[in-house]
DNA sequence: CTATTATTTAAGCAACTACTTAAATAACGA
DNA sequence: TCGTTATTTAAGTAGTTGCTTAAATAATAG
């Protein structure tokens, strides 16, 4: 870190300008960072494209859908709560579950993409 | 995990046919839940944003213009070429990586948003 | 009130991540 | 060749993640 690069080619204006660009966006890299990270494991992906299909869906649901235990299917909706990612609804001793659109403009464009990747595989 | 929901409203038809849905697409949702959580890293978005924009750089580059050493760096880059998302030529001492545009389909949406996302809160 | 059901929370733990520093590899120039 | 530079690799480690099981909370029915 201390010594920094120095080979021939390297365009010191070009990293200066890199260097305020980054500083610049960071705020937002590091909210969309998030929203990716979350949805960058299997089961949450799961989780939200199934609330993509089903509008809303109960712990109870995902646990027998995706064949995982209770708890474990609920932590990962509460990672998915505090990120803004999904909402939920508590009806009697049930908690309904559905994707937070407002906050999806990160995630949309993944679950579109997951739906016309499966079209060209089905096609092919 | 042995005993399913059984609550009234849970439609049974329903959970089945996601069961089937999801074991579907679950290959799919595999291979982009990779490509998210390694674009799911603050760096590692970092590095695709910065690539995008300037269409090569060098690991020292990166260090420089990120602050950090230059074997985080390269261990990041070695995650990203491994996950199909950038490639790397080199020249004489230096290795210059850019994105693999073939692989971006996923990715792309999201650096788009971000240059969005940016816009929109420039303006405002 | 008591038992049952749905969900969440908590504690524990194995596996993974992202850094660090040191060493290895490779290209270049004097 | 030798010393320097650019990069990668390796080993160690603190912190995080994602599960497990057990317990807590809350709603409902008898």
């Amino acid at each position: 870190m201390t010594k920094s690069c120095i080979r021939v080619f390297a365009d010191v204006a070009q990293i200066k300008q890199c260097k305020t660009e980054i500083d610049r966006v960071a705020p937002t890299i590091a909210s969309i960072a998030r929203a990716l990270s979350l949805s960058g494991n299997e089961v949450r992906l799961k989780i939200l494209y199934l609330l993509s299909k089903e509008s809303q869906l109960c712990p109870c649901d995902l646990s027998d859908i995706l064949g995982m235990t209770v708890p474990a299917i609920s932590q990962h909706l509460k990672k998915l709560r505090e990120g803004g990612l999904v909402v939920s609804e508590k009806v009697g001793q049930t908690v309904f579950y559905s994707l937070h659109k407002e906050n999806l403009n990160v995630i949309n464009p993944i679950l579109d993409s997951l739906v016309i990747t499966e079209q060209k595989s089905t096609v092919s």
